[in-house]
Formats: structure tokens, sequence, C-alpha cells
DNA sequence: GAGTAAACGAGACGGTACGTCGGGTCTTATG
DNA sequence: CATAAGACCCGACGTACCGTCTCGTTTACTC
């Protein structure tokens, strides 16, 4: 294994101040301009930081701006409200306040609008943002089954791994075209129809 | 009602064949680079058109692309399969086909990233591309009601508009994060295990 | 000779009021804006015609920015004032002012400029401008001869040709660069020892 | 006094080798294209060097060309050939070989143009070009007045002013004039017509 | 506590695309 | 035919941002 902590290198450290305030930074300056007007050498000045600190963090904007919208996604927790359903909806919600900070609309559709097109872009979008949570999905699924609200987990690990991707493209999909395509808001009653959905089928009495 | 056809405005008429030929460039070069590399000087120059005549029809880089990409959709088709389940599978597959067109996938989220911060472009990505196809939606509802396949629609036209609003979210949402966010394919198996969530919910009994 | 009074040529005869609305036109703009930032299609605006029309009676600005600018050298008159130096600090003065408008500075100069690497361009200058107010040193040069001012012109007819176009060139280029090059302006004083020196010479006692 | 040379300001200093190498393009192009047909792209790539580079040291085309221009100038000597007549002769032949220099004629008049409707521009060219050259004048006027063969300077200094600005301004017109308006050489029979009369006077027998 | 090596702030640099503007040509319908 | 209107092709404009570079300076660790 190489060394992650290289037993302190020769020559000045880098700044750990400065990686923070460069994300911080980056998520100002998406919400008072957007990705197409946020430029590097403002996010620089406004974190008080040359540009080439920042070019030595980090390739370009896209991953900039992966890194920045990342961490906003870590503040998701999935709550217990003792249903599945309940459950379900109480993280969508979150999911969807989220999608309305423009700090996320702006950069998230961005970043994988540009990730079409490079490879390690959207691996890096995978890792950092859509792997880290599928953690609600798998933590929910668990809980649903000890409650006997869905059946056990097939013993195939790819099958159950498929459902899992299935869901969350499901739910996540939806949520975001509510809110960014359609520019309707996933609100109270549509986060209800919508899980309703999800849970009983569309061909459900109403 | 204003004189739609103006019964011949002064001075030469706009070129016809331009458009075409304009949006027809647009798309190849989203093709060729992707939308963060596409120029419009290189549209223009592909179109055998000068870059002005190319600022005179369109705002800018974003309407242009919206409207090349929206002749896109108008090639869906819901083909009549025997089945509401089937019929779902078929559009659905076309639609993932669509957005494995680089062209699409460029395209398409770039814009709906810019729309996150220009309300013009939102309305316009709607009328062009979203509302345009949520006829499929309506056709695919009314032909599985006829077949008993679905209860008969609410009266209450808000409540019915509702319904069709959350399916095209949650099925166009589902094929885009499977395909753009998650990168990978929206192959049959994977339409086959979508429907009948979609159907049935997540908590049927497979 | 080719028909110069076409005898009524077919078709719409040519606006004769169009010509000295452009011309006008071009003056007013050059006050206005200056040679660098006058448009044609604005000239054309002010004179109330059409682009086409203009570009069917002129090859281009320069060509148009010369005939405008031809029309204001004709005012100028050798008075009678008794004296050959009277006289010249007449001409003089009248120069200067000319020079002191702005549709002249502005004009004169820039066709002045574009010639040096057009020589159509020049012999127009110097036909329409430079030659025809050659007149000027003539009408002096034979009135001074007449008054026992000047020695009587040498009979070879190129030597006498030579000194009207030497007198010219000292009394213009210097009327010019005073005000044009220098900046400032030439004024009665400076036209009296102007012509002084022209006159007995920078030698002469003062 | 402010620090003059500042003591190595901040971040990368530019380049002392692209001023010349742009100085140098700029004239290379007036010769290759004129005044109207060069472009501060061709000047940069003739240069090696990015527009940008040259937006940060001039402003514009105008200031541009009079700094490439200015230092053809300070190539003129005035030579010591014995009398005032055959020095005034040298150094008016050195001023017509340069005004028959295509860098030259097509940027001097151009600019001069500009500079009718441009303060700074004329000061700028005042500053380097009109009043840097004065010094010809007043080598020779204090050599020929050493020689006696002009009466000494008088006492008073804005008249001894007045009389080099004269000077100036009719010995620079006359060339410029003949050169540059009538199109035709300041050939050696010229110029001893010319300083003939410069010094004696139009009324001088021949 | 001097030396070394890297991080850092500043800003110049080579590129590339932007959106606009003017020149000059053309294509209409009208006079 | 000439004209008014305006679309069209072309090419330069001046600006902005990108990502790299070159300075002088600062800040750790090492010998």
């Amino acid at each position: 294994m190489h060394s992650r902590t290289p037993a302190s290198r020769p020559g000045r450290p880098r700044s750990a101040a400065a990686d923070a305030a460069i994300l911080a930074a980056t998520r100002e300056a998406l919400v008072e301009l957007g990705w197409s007007k946020l430029t590097l050498q403002d996010v620089a000045t406004r974190a008080g930081v040359a540009k080439t600190t920042l070019y030595r963090r980090w390739a370009g904007k896209n991953e900039l701006v992966v890194d920045a919208v990342a961490e906003l996604f870590d503040e998701l927790r999935l709550p217990d409200r003792g249903s599945l359903a309940a459950d379900i909806e109480g993280v969508v919600l979150q999911f969807a306040a989220l999608l309305d900070r423009p700090e996320c609309r702006s950069g998230l559709m961005a970043v994988v609008a540009e990730s079409t097109r490079d490879d390690l872009l959207r691996e890096r979008i995978r890792g950092s943002i859509v792997e880290r949570q599928k953690r609600l999905v798998l933590e929910g699924r668990a809980r649903a089954t000890e409650r006997g609200e869905l059946p056990p987990e097939p013993e195939d690990e790819e099958e159950a791994a498929r459902t899992v991707d299935l869901t969350f493209d499901v739910v996540a999909g939806a949520v975001v075209h509510r809110t960014l395509v359609s520019g309707k808001p996933a609100d109270e009653a549509w986060v209800r129809s919508f899980v309703r959905v999800l849970l009983l089928g569309l061909a459900a009495p109403s």
C-alpha cells in the first residue's frame, strides 16, 4: 500500500483550511452565479486563495463542483417513522429540499451533462454521489424487511443489487425530473402520490 | 388576430432552408464535440451559413440546442403491443435508445442544467420537449383504460392531470437516471423490471 | 462619345435629389461621428435612402467621403486685398477655417491615409481636391506678377508648373500640419508669420 | 518621487521581449497590409504573442501604431554639411525617405486622422513624434546661428518657440504634402527648390 | 538555525470562444 | 430599371475565461 499519509513529505504542507474554504466558496458562487457563469478565478478570490492553489488540488471546474456538491448529499438521513412508506416520504422530502437549493440545482445537472462525454468524470460522480447514497436504499430496505413490509431479500446477490439500483434510479430520477425538468415542487402531496405508486404500482385502486 | 403570415413583409425573406440546415448541423456537432466544446461558429460553418444568420434566429447556444434536440423526441411512438406493460416497455425502449444517441445525451442535460437559472429557457424546454411528449402517457392511459387494465380516469380534471404528470416524471426520470447518471444501459431486462415495479409496486411478490 | 444624357434610358431614372442628400448626410455624419465610426447604413438612413442606392453611386466609404469633402473646398476664394501678402493671408485663413470644421478634419486625413495604399483613390483625391484648388495659386501668382510683386513667370511651362506645385505643397502642408498635427490654431498671428517666411524666407531680418 | 522601478511588483513580470516583437510585427504588417487591413490578431500572430498580451499593453490599434511609427523617427539625424541650406536638405531627404517607407506612409496619416476626434491620441502623437523631432530644428538653428547664417535667437523665449514651431510646421508639412497628398517624390531637385524658398522666400530672384 | 523543498499569492501568458458590428452583396416586392 | 427593406456572408472587434507559466515569498521539516 502506498503511503497515504506520507510521513510528512518535504516542503511546506498543503493548507487544510484552503480545501474547505474553496469548496464553500464554490457553493457560494454556484448559488449566486450558477454553473455556467462561475469562474475559477472568482472562486479563488472568494476563498482568499490564488488560482494556482485551486488547480493544484482539482483538475478543473467539473471536478471541483462534483466535490462541492457531493458534500451536500451526505446530509441526507433515513428517518424512522414507523412504516416504509413514511420512511421513504421522509427521505424523498429531504432529497427534494436538497434539489431546491440553488448550489445543488445548478451544479448537479451540469456535471452530469459534462459526464456524458467524460468517463472519468462519470466515475467520479458515481463514486462521490450516487453510490454513496445507495446506503439510504439499503437501510430502508433492511428496515422494511425486518418489519415484514417487503419480502425477504433474494439470496442471489446480483439480483439484490439490481433491485437496489432500480429503486434508486426510480426514486432519484422521479424527484430530479419533477424538480428540475418539470419545474414543479416535490411537495408533500406529490411525494405521497409518488410513494403510493412506488409501493403499490400504477394499477392500484385509488 | 394579428397577421400570422404577414402578407410578405418588406425585404428579403429569411431562408427556410437555413433553419433546417442549422438544426441538423447542431446535432452533428453535438455528436462529435458534445455540448461544452460545441461552438456557434462551428455550427454555422457546418450549416454553410454565417454566424450572424444563426444569431438572428436564436438567442444563444441554449435555445439552439433545445430546438435541435426537441425534434428528436417527436420520433417517439407508442406501439400497440396488446397490453399496457408491453406498450410501456416499447416506448421506454425507444426513449432509452434516444438517450443513447450522443446528440441527445450531451444536449439534453446541458440545457436542463442551464434552465435551473433561466426561467425562459425552462419554459422553452417544457413547451418544446416535456409537454409535447405527455401525449404518449395520455395515449397509453386511454388505451389501457379501454382495455380495463387501469381504473377509469378520475372525473376531476386536475386530479387526472396530476396523475399524468406523476407518471411522466417517474418514467422519464427513471430512464434518464439509469442512462445518464448511473451510466448503465436501459436494456430489455432492466425495462421489464422497471415496468413491473411501475405497475405493481415494489412490494409486489416477485 | 457615349450618351451623357441618355435620352431617357428605360426604367426608373435615378433620383437627382438623392445624391445631394447623401453627400450632405455624409458630412453630417462626419461631424457627429468622425470617419472611423461613420457607417454607410447610418449615412443612408440620414439621407432617407436605402444602402443599395448608395452603393449604386459610390464604390465605398472612401469614394463617398472624398466627394463629400471635395465640395467644401470649392468655397475657397482668393480675395483681392491689394498685396500678395494680404491675398495669401486671406486665403490661408479661409483654408484654416475649413480645416477647423470637423467634417473636413476627420474626412480629409482619413482618405489621404487610405490613398497611400490605393492608387485610384489617390488620383480621385488629386483630381477632386488638390488640382482643383491650384487655381488659387495660379490666380494669386498672376495677380502678383501683374502688380510686380513677383518676377515674371518662367517661359518653361514645366518650370512654372513646378513652382505652382511647390507653392501649393508648402502652403497647404504648413496649414494642415499646424492645424491637424501640431493641433494649434492657424490664427491671424500665425498666418502673418507664416506668410512672412513664405515670401521673404527664414533668413529675413525680423 | 514615486517609485519608478517598483522594487519588483508581485506576480510574473511582463516580457520585455514581447514589446519589441510586437512593435516590429506591427511595422511588418503595416508594410504588407496597410493600416486599414491590419488586424491586431495578425500582429499578435506575427509577434508570436497572444492577442490578450497586446491588449494588456496598448489600448488599441491607434496607440500601437503610434508607438510603432514613432520609433522610426528617432533614426533622423541632422548632418553637418557646412551650410544651413545643405543641412536642411540633408535632413529633409531623410524625412522624405522615411515617408516613402510603407509602414510610415500608411500608419502616420491614419493615426493623425484618428487624432482629430481623440484628444488623448493627439497628445500621444505630439509627445511621441512631433515634439521629439523638434530637436532637429533646434540643433540646425543653433548651428546656423553660430555660423552667422541666421540672426541671433530672439531673447523672448515664447517668440523663439513660435519660430521653431513655425519652421517645423512648414518643413514637415511641405514634405508630407508633397509625398502623401500630391503623391510625387520629394527628390533632390524638389528639396533644393524647397529649401531655397524656405530660406529666401518666394519672391527671391531665381 | 541553515538549508531545502514545496506551497502559496500574484499576475502575465498563449489560447479559444464569445456576442456584436460594419462592409458589401443578394433577393424580395413595389414604383 | 431604380428603389426600400432587410437577409445574407464575411471577417474584425474587444472581452472573458481557461489552464499554464514564472516570479518572489512563506512555511514547514531535516540535517
